[in-house]
DNA sequence: GCCGCACTGTGCGATACCGAACAGACCGCC
DNA sequence: GGCGGTCTGTTCGGTATCGCACAGTGCGGC
């Protein structure tokens, strides 16, 4: 498919003046985002950063024993690489394609100089970081508070927002990664949502038929991180 | 105790080029922070921010339950009501004292504006709020991959960073806030530790006799966040 | 001194979750 | 077409944690 593809399809770059766009246009280059794709990996130094227009990117951290878990999903709503905004010029995180799709990058200290200018551009960004945190901190007190059943929802709730359809393709084992458990834990809560009728999975595909049933079962984390989201960021 | 407070001792104010310290000194109001104190409700206006110099406060989450977990902890190392940077005006979230101390208060537009200056206080800034996502997110993985008693090995020892004495006067009750859970499992986490030897605790007591054992039995989360904290932060 | 109340400590049954082991399905390579 | 490896789906027992119920303790008000 030969899509037309624009960078006015990521959010933050949509939501750019004139002005700032226009500058940063020229260094936009699109980048495919192919499943699975490491972005960044544990440590690297962060010479670009992306703005998603279609797929979705998980930043997760993974421990020592090589066990990760999820922090946080960015979509067309947002950019991966935040660190360069902050100072730090690399990750301690990783960040994983978790649906294929596209990007467009940009160098890291072309990102940098547009930040520092203190406009629009800025002023967007830090909202999104904020955003970001609610996303993340909530995250936490799910994982604290909530079933895995629960979380799981949350989970494809959100993946579901960052993408154009209903169905997402996904494999147990990444369901199971992202969630920070093993694939019986995956499978146990793909099967309380199948006989709950919210779900359809078979084989590295779910489908959900009635986003507002599977609303309505989640906990009120998804709506937290959604709100806070609308609130914060402009359409 | 006659203390002879001053606004050097909360790290951000002390990592301040002298310029940029001299025109915030005269805004600076010291702050009594009373053990409970809720400095933020949720959704509070953010009138005002806080540096602490001593005392502890936590940045937590309430579901609509009551039923609380905390996200990160903020001492001198930090400021609370980083939203007012980021464009809210106000909070999602809750922040308490956990310890008592004291704090130096500003007023959210006058730090605004030194801060949209640009300078060397948004830098410091944004590479405190880097290492305070490092703390949010390592906490969410740690909630989702390890055990409550690792957990509260770790809070613990994130605890007694930000205070001076090895003895931390608090109770059941609100350590099990902290932890997002009943008083029955923090008491269950507080009698693991005390059985190995690795702390002390009676009625709202605990003492931690030995550091570096505490250090040797926590998770890895810990390390990570101190870690991050050293590289980004100025001492 | 008396009493109420919030906080502290204990016990136990129910359950969600973990961990390892195993069988079947799909895919690519030869 | 045969073969091996990876991914998928299932089973089962052990265990950490939850939820609830109850007794003891200290501190306040009256």
């Amino acid at each position: 498919m030969l899509s037309p593809h624009s960078p006015r399809q990521n959010q933050l770059l949509a939501a750019l003046p004139a002005a700032a766009y226009e500058r940063l246009l020229p260094e936009l280059q699109i980048a495919p985002l192919a499943l699975g794709w490491p972005v960044y990996e544990d440590g690297d130094p962060l010479d670009k950063v992306y703005f998603p227009t279609t797929g979705v990117i998980s930043l997760l951290h993974v421990m020592k024993d090589g066990a990760p878990a999820e922090i946080a999903l960015v979509g067309n709503d947002g950019v991966v690489g935040i660190a360069v905004f902050m100072g730090g010029s690399n990750t301690p995180r990783k960040a994983v394609v978790q649906n294929a799709g596209h990007a467009y990058a940009l160098k890291s200290d072309v990102l940098r100089d547009e930040f520092r200018l203190g406009g629009p551009f800025q002023h967007l960004v830090l909202r999104y970081i904020q955003a970001l945190i609610t996303q993340m901190t909530q995250t936490a007190v799910c994982n604290r508070l909530h079933s895995l059943e629960q979380q799981l929802s949350r989970w494809l709730l959100l993946s579901l927002d960052r993408l154009p359809s209903n169905t997402l393709q996904m494999t147990q084992k990444l369901i199971a990664d992202m969630l920070g458990v093993g694939p019986e834990g995956a499978m146990e809560g793909l099967e309380k949502l199948q006989r709950a009728g919210l779900i359809e999975y078979a084989r590295g595909r779910v489908v959900v038929p009635d986003r507002q049933k599977l609303e309505a079962h989640v906990c009120e984390c998804y709506a937290v991180v959604k709100t806070e989201f609308d609130r914060l960021l402009p359409h």
